[in-house]
DNA sequence: CACTAGATAATCT
DNA sequence: GATTATCTAGTGC
């Protein structure tokens, strides 16, 4: 027999790239319920699929540590359209993170698609992170992007149509049992909401980093 | 393992 | 000019 499969195995990991999408209805709910309701599900870009491990909710408009919390402009319009859309953002000069528009169009609300396990895509998932071990191909948001090849060009993508590259299709849901929460990472406004969802032993979920301000340029 | 600093650019004030 | 929903490499234990 062959050595060790991926959890699933492969017959899964074919489904994962042909499945139906969630349905938009789905993201059409208040945020902090969708966002412990995606873990489990697969979002697949390509030839690769991600198994959700961590997910973290942004409320928009009333919530200090989302990005849209002073309003509409260029970076976040996709926040404040229609669910079922993908917000695609560029930080620290080098990294791209994705999130997942929720609510009735206008709440400005999503979901920061935080880790995950590759289930399908592996070799190119490797090709694009060739010094990661597998565990961490997709352990952080931005490790995320890049295992699945996520960038500018899939800002807004309707992530619920079965024809677009980037979708997120329906997997096996997270036992409720295994689900924690906790204080969002790398936040600085908004501590006390407990807003950040994993499962609970799951080797791919990412360290919690508590929000540090960074120094400045030391002046010589 | 814990901790630190540096990379690098869009966005907002 | 300051800040940032991050990651990696480096040091020291």
């Amino acid at each position: 027999m062959a050595p060790t499969q991926p959890p699933g195995g492969p017959e899964v990991s074919a489904q994962a790239l042909t499945r139906e999408p969630l349905p938009r209805e789905f993201f059409d709910r208040p945020v902090e319920e969708v966002a412990p309701d995606l873990l489990g599900h697969v979002l697949v870009h390509g030839d690769v699929a991600l198994r959700l491990t961590e997910v973290e909710a942004y409320a928009g408009m009333l919530d200090p540590a989302s990005h849209a919390y002073r309003g509409l402009t260029p970076r976040t319009a996709v926040m404040f359209g229609p669910p079922g859309h993908a917000y695609v953002y560029f930080t620290y000069g080098m990294h791209f993170c994705v999130n997942l528009v929720c609510g009735e169009d206008g709440t400005a609300s999503a979901v920061l698609l935080r880790a995950g396990g590759i289930v399908a895509g592996m070799g190119t998932a490797r090709e694009r992170r060739p010094n990661s071990t597998e565990r961490d191909l997709a352990r952080g948001p931005a490790r995320l992007c890049t295992a699945l090849g996520i960038g500018r060009d899939q800002n807004g993508s309707d992530v619920c149509s079965p024809d677009r590259p980037l979708k997120i299709t329906a997997g096996e849901p997270a036992d409720p049992s295994r689900i924690r929460s906790g204080p969002r990472t790398g936040v600085n406004g908004g501590k006390e909401t407990p807003w950040r969802f994993w499962i609970d032993g799951d080797p791919t979920v990412s360290p919690y980093r508590a929000h540090v301000p960074r120094k400045r340029k030391p002046t010589a």
